[in-house]
DNA sequence: CAGCATCCTCTTAGATACTG
DNA sequence: CAGTATCTAAGAGGATGCTG
């Protein structure tokens, strides 16, 4: 799929760099837009945090899916992963200055969709209504 | 799911209209934040379209994809849909006032994924080669 | 404690074919 | 032209059990 957009991209006579950064753009904003990134973005945006500490303040999080966006988000550079050899282990994660930007970034469209939720809310009923 | 998030969010301590914001936070980022809505929102942000244009200018996505997204942007009144009944037929898609202001949203954090591009693909390079 | 491996289910979205 | 209907494949994500 990647690649057959980057073949129609192409044929479409847009330029090589923009292609990249189209399917970059893409990815990263389904990162960034996904549910468990924000909620832990923002979750860690008050301070570092331990495994257990984000498991239990996420609530509905399974194991599986933070360790996976955490392990994401540590490959993206977002976040800080610290193992201390102690025992019991303890690991904690902190954003870097990349992920406080994405962190406020973040909030902007946060904010944006808190300031419109009741139009759109209001939106969906009158749509749900008549139609 | 949804109803076991907002027990445990209640069970937590956290305000009813709290638990209903983050419900509907979720949701509404989840298609702000979704592939295509952030393609179609910024092709509509330089003016009217028909459907034609969109599947045509939007490439990669189906027919299915296509009016599934316009419908659910119609259903949150983030864009108009003006059928002429004409022959052929006619549609125009095109931002509401509430569409524009996400589209200046959704801008901000391309901006912030454009910006932050190549950080990123540097810091996933970083990670997949050593770790 | 902090996770990975496995299994299994449910949703998502593409392809294809058909319609007002 | 502007969709809808149906089928199917791929992937997301939950539950469970096990490990450094």
């Amino acid at each position: 799929m990647d690649v057959a957009l980057r073949a129609e991209l192409a044929a479409q006579g847009v330029a090589p760099d923009c292609i990249e950064t189209i399917g970059l753009v893409r990815d990263i904003l389904a990162r960034v837009g996904d549910k468990w990134t924000v909620l832990i973005v923002t979750e860690l945006a008050s301070g570092p945090m331990r495994y257990t500490a984000l498991h239990e303040k996420i609530s509905g999080i399974s194991q599986r899916m933070l360790s996976h966006t955490l392990r994401a988000l540590h490959r993206d550079g977002l976040v800080t992963r610290t193992a201390y050899a102690e025992v019991p282990p303890r690991v904690e994660y902190e954003l870097t200055a990349l992920g406080r930007s994405l962190a406020q970034a973040v909030d902007h469209l946060v904010l944006w969709v808190r300031t419109h939720q009741s139009a759109i809310a209001g939106n969906r009923d009158a749509f749900d209504g008549d139609d």
